[in-house]
RNA sequence: CGGGGCGUGGCGCAGCCUGGUAGCGCACUACAAUGGGGUUGUAGGGGUCGGAGGUUCGAAUCCUCUCGCCCCGACCA
């Protein structure tokens, strides 16, 4: 391709409102451009690394056996409602209607399509199992689109469904599908962590997340150093990380701590670390209020906390109101002595020993608090976020934390779909069987803005080569004057492509300065500078776009030595 | 949904307080010079100042309504 026939449309300055690299990148590269929020347009260099994306996602699906399809994006209101979702799904879905005041969604997912379709298409166990999928459009009405195409409204995703005989021909498809998905990431060249994760709104039984790693990420892994436990800090087990009794060394007393009603106050004004002091939440409960205890310097994990027995889902904290009608004094100043609601105890607050807590009176704190011998300690549970450092809870090492883009998530969903649709088979017996079905998506807009976050520097994007929209960059210096330069070239255009390497060649009439940050915010991995210099040596310069030397080879070898850097 | 901010040419912004009929940089067009890291000069084209209503002799500027966009928050007492 030459640039005088492409649309480059890179811009020197940054869009005001871009946050993050990857978004600000985007739109300087010019590969996407805002219709509206959360809505982009893929320009034609933005939609050559989505193919880039696509493809291999779609290899690496077809060779684990799942056959492509295409489903509507438009989809009918009474399928949502055999499911439920219309209603469940909530303010994401987006709802329309048609001219005769039929009601339609725009897909968000396609459960109930696919759903649909197998129920009518496959009628025997020998059919089974059955992997489908498609790479397609979707629309979910997000609260805030941000971020780009990180969190954007309209978005693109591979989608597939698999349909089983059983529990058992379903736990292998999703380890097949888990295995293909590594495939795929390890294909892009991208650094990613496949970790335990809780199946939201989905719903289901086993669920693993594909993550990119990047510190900008916004989810939270923990990983432990010592074996392969990887999860979702939103999943991770917390355990105490003590296994002695506490033993109380001091009596309780209690403290006036006037004007203190945060963690941080407390513990300047009794002088002491967060780690001996609790904190109490008040929550919504089925019935009344429960108070959750947690150590001071711990957060409270809501999904845990809204599992629970009794914890009125979704989580609701208690206001100010609730709480003073109930204990009699405010939030800074509640604590487990004398507090009259139902506690739950989060595992490392229930193995502190003489701890300090609030007094459940205005600017009053106790300290020398003891579980046992000063109030009790009945139900203890896992309620709070996993922190670095903490052991892993299969036992093997201490955890530690990175950040990560969510790219990929996989799901057993089992008969959630099938049941409430009726999609059954034949088996061998002879009756109908619900299948239980597997759902596998990954997000390939999304992957786009990930491996931008994973992988640029100060001058621009360094694309890992199966993502970038051309191979290489073919520089010629001061062309409009040297006919040499453009005859070289030229012919070495021509070369290359039939090797068929995917080369753009920038024949603008430009200074050597405009193409060289061009290309390098474009994220081009190599380049070929053809000059004058070179020429008379019989050489071109070699530079790849993530190392800071050029490196000159002979003109005649030039072909082979970028076959050879193509195929690393 | 709550809070904050912003809408002026394709992009980044000034002008608004104190009303007098729109400007700068980048980008774009033409010509010339330059020619290995966003070069320079000259000459151009392009904006009913988000929209509607109002005040006024006169509104980008003041008032009212409205639409759109961005950021933060929506758990740590």
């Amino acid at each position: 391709m030459k640039v005088s026939q492409f649309h480059l449309a890179t811009t020197r300055e940054t869009p005001a409102e871009a946050e993050i690299s990857s978004h600000q990148l985007m739109l300087r590269c010019g590969m996407i451009r805002k219709l509206t929020s959360g809505i982009y347009v893929w320009s034609p260099l933005g939609l050559r690394v989505l193919r880039k994306v696509e493809n291999i996602v779609r290899e690496e699906m077809n060779r684990a056996g799942a056959l492509e399809m295409l489903m509507p994006s438009v989809q009918p209101a009474e399928l949502w409602h055999e499911t439920g979702r219309w209603d469940q799904f909530g303010p994401q879905l987006l709802k329309m209607k048609d001219r005769s005041g039929r009601e339609y969604a725009f897909g968000p997912t396609h459960e109930e399509v696919i759903t649909d379709w197998a129920r009518h298409e496959l009628k025997s166990y020998k059919q089974l199992p059955a992997t489908f999928y498609q790479i397609q459009t979707k629309f979910r009405d997000e609260i805030r689109p941000r971020f780009g195409v990180m969190r954007s409204r309209e978005f693109i995703m591979k989608d597939a469904y698999s349909f089983h005989i059983d529990d058992e021909s379903l736990q292998q498809t999703y380890e097949v599908m888990h295995a293909a998905y590594s495939a795929i990431f390890t294909r892009l060249k991208l650094k990613f962590r496949a970790v335990d994760a809780d199946s939201g709104a989905i719903g289901g039984s086993q669920s693993h997340e594909f993550h990119v790693l990047a510190d900008s990420g916004e989810d939270l892994i923990a990983y432990s150093d010592e074996s392969g436990y990887a999860a979702n800090t939103e999943m991770a087990e917390a355990l105490a990380g003590i296994d002695t009794a506490p033993i109380a060394s001091e009596s309780i007393q209690k403290h006036a701590t006037p004007g203190c009603h945060t963690i941080g106050d407390v513990c300047k004004a009794l002088e002491v670390t967060a780690e001996r002091t609790v904190k109490t939440l008040v929550v919504e409960a089925e019935e009344g209020l429960i108070a959750l205890v947690l150590r001071g310097d711990h957060s409270l994990n809501e999904l845990k906390a809204e599992k629970l027995e009794g914890v009125k889902t979704p989580l609701q904290l208690a206001d100010e109101d609730q709480i003073k009608a109930a204990v009699g004094c405010g939030t800074g100043s509640l604590g487990p002595v004398g507090l009259p609601i139902p506690m739950i105890i989060d595992r490392s607050a229930a193995v502190l020993a003489d701890f300090i807590g609030g007094a459940n009176e205005k600017g009053f704190h106790n300290s020398g608090i003891n579980w046992g011998r000063d109030v009790a300690a009945d139900r203890i549970e896992d309620i709070r976020h996993v922190v670095a450092g903490d052991p892993s809870p299969d036992g093997k090492g201490t955890l530690s934390l990175l950040r990560g883009i969510e790219v990929g998530h996989i799901f057993q969903l089992g008969s959630k779909y099938s049941e409430s649709m009726n999609a059954v088979v034949l088996g061998e017996d002879g009756k109908a069987h619900v299948m239980p079905m597997g759902c596998y998506g990954i997000g390939i807009t999304r992957i786009v803005a990930a491996a931008i976050e994973q992988n640029h520097d100060d001058r621009g994007v360094i694309w890992p080569l199966p993502l970038a929209p051309f191979q290489v960059a073919l520089l010629p210096m001061n062309m409009k004057k040297s006919l040499r330069v453009r005859e070289a070239t030229e012919a070495l255009y021509t070369e290359l492509q039939d090797a068929g390497i995917d080369v753009l060649f920038d024949d603008r009439p430009v200074r050597p300065g405009v193409m060289f940050n061009d290309m390098e915010l474009i994220g081009i991995p190599h380049r070929i500078v053809v000059g004058e210099r070179g020429i008379d040596a019989g050489e071109v310069e070699y530079r790849a776009r993530n190392e800071s030397d050029n490196i000159q080879v002979p003109m005649a070898e030039i072909v082979d030595y970028l076959k050879k850097r193509l195929n690393n």
